[in-house]
DNA sequence: TTGTACGCGTTATCAT
DNA sequence: ATGATAACGCGTACAA
């Protein structure tokens, strides 16, 4: 059923059934309500891709994550997913699993099927090969790194001062008169280096000790933060607190300092990041930096409208986390 | 950079440049090549809606889900995506909320776009309303229902034998001698009522206790669990263990536990549902029931791609979960 | 107010 | 082995 069906049985032409369609001018109110009669009763929808062929435009937006299963990414997705819908617009889903190739071919897969902007979720994609793609090839099609930063001209990125969240950490540690404090990283991602020099400013704005032995570089996840305190303990290593880049990771190094016998937060305060579902279901619950992940992705999902729609858009956005202190302090 | 272009400038039809870009007989390896080079030098990609136009297929896929952010859901979509972009698919994302109008304007929408199949996760979408949608509207569109039952003809499902997962937990109980057990109850859907029946089965085949205030139905979430316990507690109810039906309900039940001073699994045993990160997170580990639901996803996505390739499928896949057995029974 | 005719970029059919 | 042309379904400039 096409729309020369519906003007044969409405006795009209498609150009009339196509005014009708798209509510445009100069239809007798006659004649609408005849076309529209027939296009109820038969149930019609005009062919997307016939529409998409004049317009080059299909009403749908890409989300590039690295795992949707991250509850952090998640969120985020879920977030952009809602605004977009209610705007009309369908939401692609990738998951590249962090490969570089995957990325790029995602992209270009993205690219062909004429979505009308990208959404990148996480810092992970300031990647340089990723930079080089997007600015050879993405010229002219909208794209957003949420919670992250992207390094390429005429780019746009929304994301959180990380830098300002771990130092908080630290702040809150030292004002409860911890000085031996140890920092956990699990990613070499822009976001990533941004804590790393939050955790190293601010212990030096103190005067407190930091070296290489007080930054340890882990896997993603809970067997990361597992790992950490056992490397910890086995390299005698003296300390009285642990920031954790993640939520997830703190939940596991909490889950050795108990198996060690030590006790949260009366031997060994700990912090997290993310304040998800985690900090909530940890024992004790987790102090942890908020992120502000509904902010970031609905912002993300503005920007990008705004650019689909050519309005002016400012390049960068950053947001403040919260520290949210809660037992594990 | 069109089809025309590409030929113009490589001196031969259009015909010839479509027969390469798709690999069809009857080319010299010589015009082959030629007409190669110019494609690699412009990088040219057919349009994807005229492509959509003649062959009425984008290559995609829609993935309908309550939530992203449940974890549970987010493993199914994963695995769904992957399979499906391995076979050159895209996966459009949709969140429902739970909302049977939402679901139907989601499905309107990816018929619409012209999607080869759709899944539905969860039996949340064997609801009347949708049910009566699908078996009017989708007719000639493979659907399949993961991770559970979708009561339409000529419909295709693959779910886990909820009522046999249940049945397990309280074997395993009854084994550790508790017969004071309490199910909690989390959704009125398909799935919650084979688990409460594969409960209540497994009571009375044991002889053991159960009546109304056996079985307590909560709101989803963390604070469902944390309000179940106190409600137990406040009934003055004598029980030594709890099956509550997911993982994260679980968590909740035992933080109030805790509070209440009694310890688990020596006062009470619990067991939770899904074997997500959890089960690993929770203080003590969780004893849940793995649905294995990176299985059903992949049989699902197996299962509509075969729709898709209309291959012979038989409408209905069961699965066995498995009970893993940790700290806290 | 309404209709005719063309273009969008591709694939399929039928000639050559 | 290669090419000309129709067809897919819609929007729109232009004509009536």
């Amino acid at each position: 059923m096409n729309i020369y069906d519906i003007a044969r049985e409405a006795g009209v032409s498609i150009t009339t059934v196509s005014r009708v369609i798209n509510n445009k001018q100069n239809i007798s109110a006659k004649t609408k309500e005849k076309v529209e009669t027939i296009l109820k009763k038969h149930n019609y929808t005009p062919n997307a891709f016939a529409r998409g062929l004049m317009s080059s435009s299909i009403k749908s937006i890409g989300v590039v994550t690295v795992d949707i299963r991250d509850p952090h990414y998640a969120n985020t997705a879920f977030t952009i997913e809602q605004d977009f819908s209610k705007l009309g617009y369908n939401v692609i889903l990738c998951n590249t699993g962090g490969k570089t190739d995957e990325s790029i071919n995602y992209l270009r897969m993205l690219m062909e099927k004429k979505v009308d902007g990208i959404i990148l979720i996480g810092s992970v994609f300031n990647d340089q090969q990723v930079r080089k793609y997007v600015s050879k090839h993405v010229r002219n099609l909208p794209i957003v790194l949420a919670n992250g930063y992207l390094a390429v001209d005429n780019s746009y990125s929304v994301l959180v001062d990380d830098f300002y969240g771990i130092s908080c950490c630290v702040e809150h540690l030292y004002a409860k008169k911890h000085t031996k404090i140890i920092y956990i990283k699990d990613a070499e991602t822009y976001s990533g280096e941004r804590k790393q020099a939050g955790f190293i400013a601010a212990m030096k704005e103190h005067g407190l000790p930091v070296d290489d032995t007080s930054i340890i570089k882990v896997p993603r996840g809970l067997e990361g933060g597992y790992m950490a305190v056992a490397k910890l303990v086995d390299d005698g290593k003296d300390f009285s607190a642990i920031i954790f880049g993640e939520d997830i990771t703190a939940v596991g190094g909490i889950k050795k300092l108990k198996e060690l016998g030590r006790r949260v937060p009366e031997d060994v305060a700990v912090t997290g990041f993310n304040n998800s579902t985690f900090a909530k279901c940890c024992d004790p619950e987790l102090t942890s930096v908020d992120n502000k992940v509904e902010t970031v992705a609905s912002l993300s999902a503005k920007m990008l409208h705004d650019l689909i729609e050519t309005k002016n858009v400012s390049s960068t956005i950053m947001i403040r986390p919260d520290l949210i202190i809660r037992k594990s302090t």
